[in-house]
DNA sequence: TCAATTTGGTTTATATTATAAACCAGTTTA
DNA sequence: TAAACTGGTTTATAATATAAACCAAATTGA
């Protein structure tokens, strides 16, 4: 009846994350940051677990002379958010 | 851009408790049990949480001389299911 | 008949998770 | 050259979910 809904994207800012993520080609650390209004610790942790995950990739560099955070949403990212999608409607539609 | 989702809903068991209280008039504590497959310790649990959220209704009562727990959603609890339905959406649509 | 099991739960302890606060290195600004 | 800002990370704490332990009453079965 209920299926599992994917704990790692059963979260709030998780799951904006990889919202955001998933219509765009990449995203910085401080765009992610702005959009989702989350603080920049609650944001590090969660990024962290998402590509632990395999779901996102993160890249560390500089832009000029200031650190770069740039995110991309993987191939098992795309489809796990698609399966959360899938399986949500099991609990919502009506 | 992503509004809160609120947390009393966005919680498996909860969530799937007010999935199936929505399309019924009410049900019984062992009905939700074998529904959700949830252990009885965590259903007494999200049902105390939900209710005292006013989102369900509980009635304690007996059948013949077992007791028997009847859960009634409430307008309040519809409401906030159609709502984090709605909120849901800017998370999950492309 | 009385011990074991089942029913229908609740309470409580623990593991997991989310979150904020504190921190850090480097940079810019006054 | 000290203060404040940028772009984060680490860590401590609060909140949450969950399972395990428990309970009272009823039923079953030897």
């Amino acid at each position: 009846m209920f299926s599992e809904l994917d704990p790692l994207l059963h979260s709030q800012l998780r799951l904006a994350v990889m919202s955001l993520l998933i219509s765009v080609e990449s995203a910085e650390f401080t765009f992610l940051k702005e959009k989702t209004n989350a603080t920049a610790g609650n944001l590090s942790v969660q990024l962290d677990k998402l590509s632990s995950a395999g779901y996102i990739s993160v890249e560390k560099s500089f832009r000029g002379k200031k650190p770069l955070t740039t995110c991309v949403i993987t191939k098992k990212g795309i489809k796990a958010f698609e399966e959360y999608v899938l399986t949500l409607q099991e609990y919502i539609q009506k």
